[in-house]
DNA sequence: CTGTGTGCAAACACTTTGCAGGTGT
DNA sequence: ACACCTGCAAAGTGTTTGCACACAG
């Protein structure tokens, strides 16, 4: 879907900023930080890229992806975002690669878990750390 | 456990900075992070509780602890660290309390993960936020 | 005595806030 | 026209590095 369009289901105004940041998004198949889109996006202010991701987030347009680098990274929401009542929702996996240093869904959903006696639950973060498949793919090259 | 002895036990140099880390872990249950040990123990450099921090974690005294503050957190290692294979390892669930802040480990594993063909994993990190056991129970007094 | 631990200064990285001016609708 | 978005400056917070001195073993 074009950026326009998206920013308009949202109900957002469009603006130059805000496409460029979903083209980027678009682009790539793993969780942008905000140092990651000022890297690549030069002619757009830091602060405006903070403000950006935050309203993108606020609005569901993309939603944090936690990985153990202590760095906020967000990722467009899509399929996996929906659970089966339609309802909007984080509960997959991701992946973190420690070779190429990305982190991306899964297509796997988070287990459920029964929580002690008292304990309330709101939300569920569940990353993996390790080789992504196309790093194991590309250090062991076909013969 | 005495701090001495688990120092002892790593073959740790017995060092004021060092007890005092640990006294502070064993005084509370919910994961520590840097700055909380900065405020809660004056006298010693801020530079030498990350290092020390470190250490601890490099030897396996301490465990990382991940929620979504992006704030480095670490807990003792206890029962929970080691799997059946006395193998050390951290597999349970943390748990981070949205209304009293801390982070906790919960005595649940994490459970099996079936990940695509392709890829390889070494780490688990998997924390749910809610509300805990203690913060809920206050919230309804007994009657 | 020797190597490791500590303290201080400084730098670095990420994020937030305030305010003035610009822009989409 | 008006509200919202953007850019700039500055500050806040968490973390790392370099170097000289101190101290545990």
């Amino acid at each position: 879907m074009k950026p326009e369009q998206i920013l308009k289901n949202f109900q957002l105004k469009i603006t130059n900023a805000r496409i460029k940041v979903l083209e980027l998004f678009q682009r790539h198949q793993f969780a942008l930080s905000q140092p990651f889109l000022e890297k690549n996006l030069e002619g757009i202010d830091r602060v405006t890229l903070y403000r950006t991701l935050n309203t993108f987030k606020d609005m569901g347009v993309i939603h944090k992806v936690l990985d153990d680098t202590y760095t906020l990274k967000y990722a467009l929401c899509s399929d996996l975002c929906y659970s089966k009542n339609s309802h909007h929702e984080h509960k997959h996996i991701h992946f973190q690669c420690v070779q190429c240093n990305k982190t991306t869904c899964l297509d796997i959903n988070i287990p459920a878990i029964n929580l002690p006696e008292g304990y309330l639950a709101t939300e569920y973060h569940f990353f993996i750390k390790g080789i992504c498949k196309n790093c194991n793919d590309s250090s062991y090259p076909n013969t």
